[in-house]
DNA sequence: GCGTATTGCTACGATAATTGTAGCAACGGA
DNA sequence: TCCGTTGCTACAATTATCGTAGCAATACGC
């Protein structure tokens, strides 16, 4: 098996009822950890090739998300180098594809780009 | 119909490719969205409510992320006040359910709250 | 009409997260 | 030994988020 990192147990923002689903929502609701569980969905990854698909984010916040998704249990540093998906990583990613066919359809349903700002009449 | 805002156009952070996709990892991984969605997969809630449901998180975020789910047409704000899930939005959030039971299985996964920090002998 | 309560929403200073750039130590191949 | 790559960190600057307070509009009972 490959290297593990800490627990999940750095409290979880959003977490503080216990609920798992909240910590499970807080802690992909961080920003590029979903996008790395995408990314990660095929080979594995070195952290530079990573951080190339995550279109050249800081190394910084990867870092941070990175510990964060292996103390989690999702994501693992290969033996031989290169973050990949754990086997339950790979299964948060199932629920995550889907997200790939709706997201061409919402593109499409959207009524093509108007690009106003938050100044209209307002309504309500 | 109830009222709609702006549209998906305030640039996504993390779609510069344009690929909806990244738009919508981008979205939702902004904090409090996964949860906003969550918290609405019910009845509608008003911005009251969804703030409590929300661990009292600070109304200035919340109108944000609302704001936003709005002009992405997953949330809307009924005519009679309270804000509710569109079709499309009660789709995506068809897809964020599973993460319930995953996220139970998860927690129960995990080796139980070891509580360290960051400092471990930190492998590699 | 008058007070009161609720709604959606905003202002604003304080705090925490993220960004961008640079660079380090460890390892491997030539 | 000299590169080149790996995972990872430092640090200042910029953003995002928090927490508290409050506003305008609406709806109620009186």
């Amino acid at each position: 098996m490959a290297k593990q990192a800490g627990s999940k147990t750095r409290s979880v923002r959003g977490s503080r009822t216990g609920r798992p689903i909240m910590a499970l929502l807080d802690l992909l609701g961080r920003r590029w950890a979903l996008r790395i569980l995408w990314e990660l969905r095929g080979e594995p990854l070195t952290s530079r090739a990573l951080r190339t698909a995550c279109d050249e984010a800081s190394p910084t916040v990867l870092q941070a998300r990175l510990t964060e998704l292996r103390e989690a249990g999702f994501v693992e540093l290969g033996d031989g180098g290169g973050y990949g998906l754990t086997a339950l990583g790979r299964e948060l990613c199932e629920m995550v594809m889907p997200l790939h066919r709706f997201a061409e359809r919402w593109k499409s349903s959207s009524p093509s780009p108007r690009l106003r700002g938050r100044d209209e009449p307002r309504s309500r």
